[in-house]
DNA sequence: TCAATTGCGTTATGCTATAACGTGTGTCAT
DNA sequence: ATGACACACGTTATAGCATAACGCAATTGA
């Protein structure tokens, strides 16, 4: 069950996150890709749905705005696509800081399970001043 | 330093979100307020910040949307405004339910002071089924 | 009185996301 | 092979969310 390869655009748009320190809106990416032959959303909305789907990309929910994921396909909980992620994101200098914790995915677990809650999805992003910015 | 009273449309816009058991768009708003003289997207969205401003009305980040305060004004956290608010949305229903873990907030606020990072909002959005939904 | 602040209304615009159409390509069971 | 299907792609158009920039009116306070 070893994930097929990415597809051009896909490659193009997870390219593009990855050199990037800071997030990037869809029409961003667009942008830096129209050289590539990019030139609606609908090409970069699809290659993001997919790249969502395998975990290789999160959605900034706060910021409607993608960044490539931080870890390494087979790294700590099981690589892309398991646990809840959590963000830290500087609205000063833009940078974001990905992070888990166990503990707070617990607690939320515990949570819905109490009220028979399904979860899908949970989004954890807390914006702010990173150490830097607040000085 | 009691807070101001509401603006006609500041009313409005409370009461249309206080009667509504899911949460709407800033454009649902408009349409609903259209009997009341609204025109213009902006009349809700200036009613909204003054709202969001005093913790009577909550942004889902992952919808676009807004809800009112499941909260009255002095109660527990110190009533609105107070300590981050966490959402569970269920996305068949679209019914919402707002809590407070205080666990959560610790254990994000270790992270946040561990890093020297300065939080301004936090978003916590658990997108699922409700019980009813999940059957 | 004058300046500053705040809310309001309007028009126009910009940013984010998806619908709906058709094309080409590969797989695979028949 | 052939037909059915799934999937990626490209294009045009449209829908949905949010703010910029202008001007007016009412309020406050030095």
């Amino acid at each position: 069950m070893t994930a097929p390869a990415l597809t051009k655009n896909q490659s193009l748009v997870f390219d593009v996150l990855s050199r990037s320190d800071a997030p990037l809106s869809a029409y961003t990416i667009l942008d830096k890709l129209r050289d590539h032959g990019f030139r609606a959303p609908l090409q970069v909305y699809r290659a993001l749905d997919k790249l969502l789907e395998r975990g290789m990309v999160h959605r900034l929910e706060s910021l409607n705005a993608f960044v490539a994921c931080a870890h390494q396909e087979k790294e700590c909980c099981g690589g892309h696509g398991h646990g809840t992620v959590a963000f830290a994101i500087c609205e000063s200098c833009g940078h974001v800081v990905e992070f888990h914790d166990h503990a707070v995915d617990h607690r939320l677990d515990d949570w819905a399970r109490e009220r028979k809650f399904k979860p899908a999805k949970t989004t954890i992003e807390i914006r702010g001043l990173c150490e830097q910015c607040a000085a």
